[in-house]
RNA sequence: GGCCCCAUCGUCUAACGGUCAGGACACCACUCUUUCAAGGUGGUAAUACGGGUUCGAUUCCCGUUGGGGUCACCA
């Protein structure tokens, strides 16, 4: 019977929660959940100068959104540095790391020197073959150094569970270093000393750690621990192909909360992007997801995140979501727009009328503010070029609309009522439906898509109706 | 530039030597609603290229091209 893997997520706090981070800390969880394993998070915050209390904040309210709940932690690798100096020191007394008396300055002139070559640079090892006395006397002198550590030069490969095997030359690695003059760590040997220490198993991070791979199997058997299995996980870019990033728009879990995007949507999308069960499986529930998971269904490639997909599912998920699960959420977004709607009871049959023709929660909460106050009424590109579109026959139309709807009382506002009175004025004007409705539609919300039309006038009532198709003919009239 | 990784519709992906190369988003058409959406039905659209191996390659091997990642006393 073999131990629960143990596998964790470790950002540094040096900025937001961003998708592909998310992402990772999606399939470390949802590895964990369905192998019965132990999920811990982990805050990189070895970097003092960039690492902030608030964006660790902003990081740990991310997973939690997302309902990413780690089983451990956080831990912050920063308490840890006296082991992790430790270890460092543990490599220099047995020799296999040196000191090193370089200055950043005469380092960067001899990167300089060979950028130009063939060939990456390479640190040249002058200080390993610096005489013992020699170490001593500038030791003595109080001469600042960093430890590096003296890389195998033999081949380092290993089994990614992602990629197969992957292949490293000790030739093409640095020597690097792994504890600072000031005696703090880098973090290649935190990670290690704190994998270590954590017994992870599982190394479950995006590709863009496959370069540091080799460098830290190699500090793993200096060390003499045991070799977790690594698994890379594709990047992903943005609509044109390159690395997602800030010009690329949203790219902070936050941005996505913001946006109105639901938790189980976001979730949902993100585990579909890199991996995939195998069958057509897109809408999952967590438990399905987790069911589902597994290493091999990653995929290799950087995959594009594609921001209409997740709106579309976001849709899908919002339209299965009972209505007193939007309440709050909806009448938060009110409250921002500084909306009078009384109690929240109130805004059920305006979500109700919305929330199948919407893709986000700021689509429910905009288009329910309009219906409940005209002001919030602005056209859109497609109510512009309907009226556009039918000329004089728009003014005719809201003309005609008003003088029906007017003759219905108070009392009997009702969408059936509505509908045949409607009917029946097309029918006397030999018009199309549609060539009445659709001006009742824009003067009423701004936007050709509304539920159907009777029922738009009955949710929004008389008085503000007949008030917005007038409103509509005169500012008509205005801009002509 | 060195090293490493990767390559199926525009995008996310299925296929683990034999399929008319399947699904989803997007797009288009039709349909339903005496209305716009949603829904339903259908359609356009892909194995980067060149060599092998094989009776047979999307699938295995090599090369080319293209893309991505990484080369700090950052993480």
């Amino acid at each position: 019977m073999s131990t629960p893997p143990r596998v964790r997520f470790a950002p540094s706090p040096t900025g937001y929660l961003h998708v592909g981070g998310a992402r990772t800390a999606l399939f470390n969880w949802l590895y964990a959940r369905k192998t019965g394993g132990v999920f811990v998070l982990r805050i990189e915050d070895t970097d003092q100068q960039r690492s902030t209390e608030e964006n660790t904040q902003v990081i740990l309210d991310g997973l939690r959104w997302l309902g990413l709940q780690w089983d451990e932690g956080p831990v912050f690798q920063g308490e840890a540095v006296a082991r992790h100096r430790a270890d460092a020191e543990r490599l220099l007394a047995e020799g296999k790391a040196y000191r090193c008396f370089c200055t950043k300055e005469e380092l960067e002139a001899q990167r300089k020197a060979t950028l130009k070559g063939a060939e990456a640079f390479k640190y040249d090892r002058r200080c390993d073959r610096l005489p013992a006395a020699e170490v001593a006397a500038r030791m003595t002198q109080g001469m600042p150094f960093v430890i590096r550590f003296r890389m195998p030069q033999e081949d380092i490969a290993w089994n990614d569970a992602v990629h197969g095997t992957i292949t490293f030359h000790g030739r093409d690695l640095d020597d690097l270093i792994i504890l600072r003059a000031d005696g703090t760590p880098i973090y290649n040997m935190a990670v290690v000393s704190d994998d270590i220490a954590m017994r992870i198993t599982h190394v479950i991070r995006g590709d863009d750690h496959i370069s540091n791979t080799p460098k830290q199997l190699a500090l793993y058997r200096a060390l003499g621990a045991a070799i977790p299995t690594f698994a890379h996980v594709p990047m992903i870019l943005g609509a044109d192909g390159k690395k997602l990033s800030k010009r690329h728009g949203a790219t902070a879990v936050g941005d996505y909360q913001n946006l109105g995007i639901l938790p189980a949507a976001m979730r949902n999308f993100l585990a579909l992007l890199g991996w995939s069960p195998g069958e057509d499986r897109e809408i999952m529930a967590e438990a399905e997801l987790i069911a589902l998971f597994s290493l091999e269904g990653i995929q290799k490639k950087p995959a594009v995140f594609d921001t209409t997909k997740l709106e579309w599912m976001n849709g899908q998920y919002l339209s299965l979501l009972p209505t007193e699960e939007l309440l709050e959420p909806v009448a938060r977004e009110l409250d921002r727009l500084n909306l009078n709607y009384g109690s929240r009871e109130v805004l059920v049959p305006y979500i109700n009328a919305v929330k199948a023709r919407s893709r986000t929660l700021l689509d429910v909460a905009r288009q329910v503010a309009v219906r409940l106050d005209s002001h919030q009424l602005e056209l859109d590109e497609k109510g512009r070029s309907l009226i556009k579109q039918m000329g004089d026959g728009y003014f005719r139309s809201l003309a005609l609309a008003h003088e029906t709807l007017s003759a219905i009382s108070e009392g009997e506002w009702r969408h059936e009522r509505i509908l045949a009175a409607l009917k029946d004025t097309v029918e006397k004007e030999g018009l199309k439906l549609g060539d009445l409705l659709q001006p009742i539609r824009v003067a009423l919300t701004g936007s050709t898509v509304s539920e159907p039309v009777n029922e738009l006038l009955e949710v929004v009532g008389r008085s503000s109706a007949l008030a917005r198709l007038t409103a509509a003919a005169r500012s008509l009239a205005n801009s002509q």
